[in-house]
DNA sequence: GCATGTGAAGGAATTCACAGCA
DNA sequence: TGCTGTGAATTCCTTCACATGC
């Protein structure tokens, strides 16, 4: 199965695993199941097993996988392997949110960077990163920031985007509620937190 | 097309439209084509026309869709017509951005209760709401309350789903890392901001 | 015996292409 | 002519069942 597309769901439970992986190996687990594993995560294992075998054999069969081999082999792929930094633009209630959240150092990605158009935060600090100001974004350039993470409401969200790109970064995660038109090579992954609580009521028995 | 299973995808991409069409409403369009809908969302016309298509004729060929009526349309489907009361535990610094988040209001959803066991924010009160001790959690069976939102550590969030789901929660909006079980008529939706980040660089060209 | 890895089968969602209506 | 609504075709993803290796 080696030499297949790669499907978007498998990427996106990666992280997922590698997350889980990373908890284990720190309890002292040297050894996991796809079995287990699956548990955890209330996903198939063979789901779990078809996912890996998309990109070789991590496992070894009557025994299963090595934690630290897994969580080196996930982070290969995920291109988490050497660390990436971001820069985040809206510090409001969301963005200093994600900019106190720690998990993102799991998967060795840092915010390097905070900007704002507010001038009353301009120049404060948040989580050791001064906020600067936006008009000055393209420094980041400098700075090698790949990922950038949108946190502005919906009507600033487009013209922070382009300027993002222009600064270099290749990556975005958007927080804001509107659709963003970038180039084609530019990834843009959207996160909108109401619309998942608005499709609950859909799948709540009636009362 | 009227009787079928209604796919997952075309549920989770109703709240887009309705925000959609909720900004065009108040804009004052009284149609909108499912091409121009298309455009605003970054998705393609047959597939807006065709998630429609499961649940009824709501266009006219040739004019498109009625703002209103569409609005009306998606509502209902999505149960968000008669409002909901959500209840959110752990007010840290993503709990406190997720009640501060405007949006839900948008889809007749309402945090009227928050929780934490954090003595010194208890008897505080953010957003008009006072932040009441998580042991006395059951109190929301009276309130009515039918959606919880959970924003504490992973290692607290299995028991707070228990205790929400003991006081008569039916939907739950999961924030932490842990994988949450709980009887299957309850529906559980999970974010994990960081694993969306996690995923970017997979996707962005070699630098 | 136990757990992996994977072709093949089955199922789900997207895309197409066009009939039908305003 | 313009846009909807939808069977049919296609593409994509999941699940199964079992051969293979420890």
């Amino acid at each position: 199965m080696r030499y297949h597309k790669i499907p978007d769901e498998t990427i996106r439970r990666l992280p997922t695993y590698l997350r889980e992986v990373l908890v284990l190996s720190e309890k002292g687990h040297e050894k996991v199941s796809s079995k287990r594993l699956a548990e955890f995560l209330g996903i198939n294992p063979w789901q779990i097993r078809k996912d890996f075998s998309y990109f070789g054999d991590f496992g070894t069969p009557g025994v299963g996988y090595d934690t630290s081999k897994l969580q080196k082999e996930i982070s290969k792929i995920l291109r988490l392997d050497n660390s990436h930094k971001a820069v985040l633009v809206g510090v409001g209630n969301l963005g200093s949110a994600v900019m106190a959240y720690g998990e993102f150092g799991t998967y060795g990605l840092d915010i390097v960077a905070a900007f704002d158009k507010d001038h009353k935060k301009i120049g404060k600090t948040k989580n050791n990163i001064t906020i600067e100001d936006v008009s000055k974004i393209s420094s980041i350039k400098r700075r090698k920031v790949d990922l950038g993470i949108i946190a502005v409401p919906a009507k600033d969200a487009q013209a922070v985007a382009d300027d993002m790109v222009k600064a270099g970064v290749k990556g975005i995660l958007n927080f804001s509620t509107r659709h963003i038109v970038v180039q084609k090579k530019i990834k843009v992954i959207s996160i909108d937190i109401a619309m998942d609580l608005a499709r609950l009521p859909y799948y709540m028995s009636a009362s």
